[in-house]
DNA sequence: GGGGGTTTTTTCGCGCAATGAAGGAATGAA
DNA sequence: TTCATTCCTTCATTGCGCGAAAAAACCCCC
């Protein structure tokens, strides 16, 4: 079972490993020209040349005919732009919700090239939503002709311990607690998996494709039934020093009575989650369905007040949270992330309020910009990291 | 000026680069043979074996004599162990503390050649400070016969913003606000020059030769007149996305009356540092000489007592902290962290009560195994790492 | 103490990548 | 048109990386 996703493994040989480096840097960048990869690379211009004509030759690099118009500085011979071609590799990518169940298929640059989603109760039976999983992944690639899978990644709600995988049953009261899913996985599938907690997998989707973009460290919180948050850490996911990073929904907020799930009082996730939310807007919502309205149509201004407080109440830990980690931008996803503006602005007024001066300043307050895909596209891109190692 | 400790930028040409990459292994590691450097490369034996034969003739690694002993499975050719030779290239360090002045001069394996201390209120006049530190550093050159540093790593207690080396001064009311320290001390001493935050030089120096050994992950708690972290993330120093990682200082406790220098109420550190720790042990010491003694001689139950609880709010703030970030160990150090068992015991305790368990389960808490050195170790050890880039 | 097994390290020649220098190619400006 | 600038390629040379096989240094056992 592949457990991280660590630097270039397969180093196919030595001699080509200036081809190879030549090659990532033109599959992860955007708009590179030679002499821009000789800036990067810092190797002779011959080299590069050498290397790209290699990559071109073998199908693996195209050239735009269109001149590039950088700012290269003005006058010169115009570089003309390298684009890494996806290969037919494909790749799985499982986002495991509490209610609902999304399933990609991608290619090996991070695209996300089809995709289903059900509803479905997978808190209830993980190994059911596993097996769903698995047939809906089939599915697709039958759809697709799809006949094999370079790998597959997939989010589950839970605190996944580094190394073995095994989602931890002190922390979490869910269902998936002791279970190996990524092993489960390989066993269905036959191809290497990975499992990640889902908030970490989100975080991956925001870098690449949502608000994370241009930023090299930032939190994405998952603000949904729990409180989970997915840091990136140099342009980089962070698990932790044992893979639990980010399980801050039962810090304690000191004051408040709100009896958590887990026996104390004031966690996080008891003042702030979308079961404590909806059980305040209960009072003005009466006929509120609790499984299927969502938030985000709420827009009276009661409504919008409470999911403003929350949003200070979220912020407040957050701040302190910020202090620490001192990161660019606060993402923050999940249902209650994507409910609005109310519980944004709360969170930006509690962290410029709480966070020092310094600090805030250097940060963004956004909602998640892929809103409910983030986990999907952010395990496509793991996925297709994954498969070029 | 230098700002990170960024990897290898000096790649003198792509053709020794494997020569390079051996010797970095051989630099930063300890007891590795040619055996162990084709593990951990994946280069064939014949390659490593063909760069280390130059790097011996090149006198830059040598081989002990003794075999290694190591786990290698038993019988068989027992390796020679191959250690980098210490070149005669020496760096400069220096820890400005609040009242101290720490100065040492290193080689470029990280080791403290010499090193010197004197008494001074840096805080009340920095640019003495600098002065007096580069006095110190070139009586320290003469007495040792070197004519020239290779760079100069310096810690300042004060947040230190990423790029420009600006102490930023929305966030500190120290007197090193609106400087630019390196740049100072690069005028002075004509070399280049990387200042960064005490709590952060501290970690690198718990890291590479304290209690953070074989610690990927940590948090390195200062905890003396004000509180500031130093993070040790992927076994690298973090400095966050602008520079301010680590600032908890002024992270509120709820509900508590303190008044903080900084005008709000229950900031950790009006709650927990040497000022506040002091006024409260004044009551059973009544004689107590607020600038000389040291804390770690009192071992009476009152104020053995007044530590465990100074350490249990801490560790009440430093749990919430842990639940994000998910070291492996927090290390205490600074004046209040090197005063005994007391105060550990007591943010063990919060740790443990507060944290998530598994997160809790993973910590170890340990004071400063460097003591009140960490400091000064840790910018000898950056200058060494500056100095071959 | 000699043989077999194990692990580490070196030897050897081949092939090819990396290199610097020089020149060609494509543009804008004068 | 000519020049300056920037980008890219060509070319011969150098020496590194490679695999296979042998040598070296140890252990254990009989």
């Amino acid at each position: 079972m592949l457990t991280a996703m660590s630097p270039s493994i397969g180093r196919p040989s030595l001699r080509d490993r200036t081809r190879e480096e030549v090659f990532a840097l033109i599959r992860d960048s955007r708009d590179l020209t030679r002499s821009s990869l000789v800036d990067l690379t810092g190797l002779p211009s011959s080299t590069v040349s050498h290397a790209v004509t290699r990559l071109l030759a073998e199908g693996r690099v195209t050239e735009s005919t269109a001149p590039a118009k950088g700012p290269g500085s003005g006058s010169g011979r115009p570089g003309l732009i390298l684009n890494a071609v996806a290969s037919a590799t494909r790749t799985g990518a499982i986002d495991f919700g509490h209610r609902h169940l999304r399933v990609g298929l991608g290619d090996d640059m991070g695209n996300v090239v089809d995709e289903e989603t059900v509803v479905l109760n997978v808190d209830r039976s993980p190994v059911k939503g596993l097996d769903e999983a698995v047939r809906l992944l089939r599915a697709l690639c039958d759809r697709n002709q799809v006949t094999s899978l370079a790998c597959v990644v997939g989010g589950v709600p839970g605190p996944i311990e580094a190394g073995t995988g095994l989602v931890n049953s002190t922390t979490t009261l869910s269902n998936w607690a002791g279970m190996y899913p990524a092993r489960e996985l390989e066993d269905r599938l036959g191809v290497p998996a990975l499992v990640a907690n889902d908030a970490s997998v989100g975080a991956v989707g925001e870098l690449y494709h949502g608000a994370g973009r241009g930023h090299r460290d930032f939190l994405y919180i998952k603000a949904s039934h729990g409180i989970g948050a997915g840091l990136v850490v140099n342009g980089q996911p962070y698990q932790g020093g044992s893979g639990f990073a980010g399980e801050i929904g039962h810090i304690i907020i000191a004051g408040r009575p709100e009896l958590c799930r887990c026996g104390n009082r004031g966690c996080l996730e008891a003042v702030v989650s979308v079961p404590s939310v909806r059980e305040q807007l209960g009072h003005t919502h009466p006929h509120l369905d609790p499984d299927s309205i969502e938030l985000a149509s709420l827009e009276d201004p009661i409504s919008a007040r409470i999911l403003n407080e929350a949003g200070r109440s979220l912020g407040a830990v957050l701040a302190g949270l910020c202090d620490l980690f001192n990161p660019t931008l606060l993402v923050i996803g999940g249902e209650l992330g994507t409910s609005g503006k109310s519980l944004i602005d709360g969170v930006r007024a509690s962290v410029n309020r709480y966070a020092q001066p310094a600090t805030s300043a250097a940060i963004t307050v956004v909602p998640a910009g892929l809103g409910r895909r983030a986990e999907l596209m952010g395990a496509v891109q793991m996925a297709g990291a994954l498969s070029h190692q």
